[in-house]
DNA sequence: AATGAAAGCGGGCCGAA
DNA sequence: TTCGGCCCGCTTTCATT
């Protein structure tokens, strides 16, 4: 109880007249960001209780997501599996060293594979990292073996998970 | 509304060889593994569309999305925010060196922190493997400042993302 | 196929620039 | 005054039995 049915008075400090377009950028107000991360845990919650949430009337939050999603803020919504239960139990991050920066390009035909849900080029030591989830040691060993196949690579060096504590998209910071 | 096993299984792709075998795995017909594809992709799509794509009526694809969230295999909807819109453009997965592993206890905590995505215990010379977002340079220093306070640990290695080629969650293997 | 709920849309209000 | 954000009506669409 003791709900203050004040509401927050609204300091709209958005600038949103900022007509210099920065691509990587995005104004984004504490709503904002209290919606985003909401949205980022749980996306099936109906308009009217994020109104609720953020003391908003449903239209209004209804407008602000639009708009995230307009801005691109807001990527895209989707359904969260259970890797166990598609038969893909082990997760293991395998690192790959290369000579040359020419076989970036080969290792990216690695994406058609549903094994493989990263691929990053890093710095260190090695020069790609792949995040990888398959059935079983074998299936890991044959995906190592279709790597070692290309040309210009020095090795691999496999990390494989034990037991994931945390595993989460990108939040705001609130 | 009796669950009797009358399932259109005109061509039963859902046989018993492998089921019961593996537990923490569901059994998975062929459009199942096509439906939970096509949500993990983009979950807003409407049933009827869905039907379409599968060949199935509205009321099937809904029964069978039903099923999946009941048993697990679709953890959550959530929406894909965009990192470099948040103001985390810097990517990196640190490797923690810890002396016993008592201190992944302690590593836990970082959960709180929105800039870690991703907890893991791994096998190889490092012990944990986090992969974090930060706003900057700055930032991911103040975050290994923070590890680095933590007792028991020998060391950590940070490989920083120049490019991301890839990045998605489990999907099935169609 | 029918019902109930939620999303989507326009109009008017209010505060700030 | 203009503009952006919010609230409140109604209409359409979808989920659900």
């Amino acid at each position: 109880m003791t709900t203050n049915a004040r509401r927050p008075s609204t300091r709209t400090a958005r600038t949103s007249r900022t007509s210099a377009l920065q691509p990587s950028a995005a104004a984004l107000d504490d709503t904002d960001r209290k919606l985003l991360a909401l949205l980022a845990e749980d996306a099936t919650r109906t308009y009217a209780e994020l109104g609720k949430l953020l003391f908003l009337s449903a239209p209004a939050v209804h407008e602000r997501a639009r708009r995230l999603k307009r801005e691109g803020v807001i990527k895209g919504t989707v359904a969260a599996l259970d890797a166990a239960k598609l038969n893909r139990p082990l997760l293991a991050f395998v690192h790959v060293d290369t000579t040359s920066w020419a076989v970036t390009r080969q290792l990216l035909a690695l994406e058609e594979l549903s094994d493989v849900e990263e691929i990053h080029t890093v710095t260190g030591e090695s020069a790609m990292l792949l995040k990888v989830r398959t059935r079983d040691t074998q299936s890991l060993e044959q995906l190592l073996a279709r790597i070692h196949a290309i040309e210009g690579f020095t090795g691999t060096r496999s990390y494989i998970a034990l037991t994931t504590y945390l595993e989460r998209g990108p939040s705001p910071d609130l």
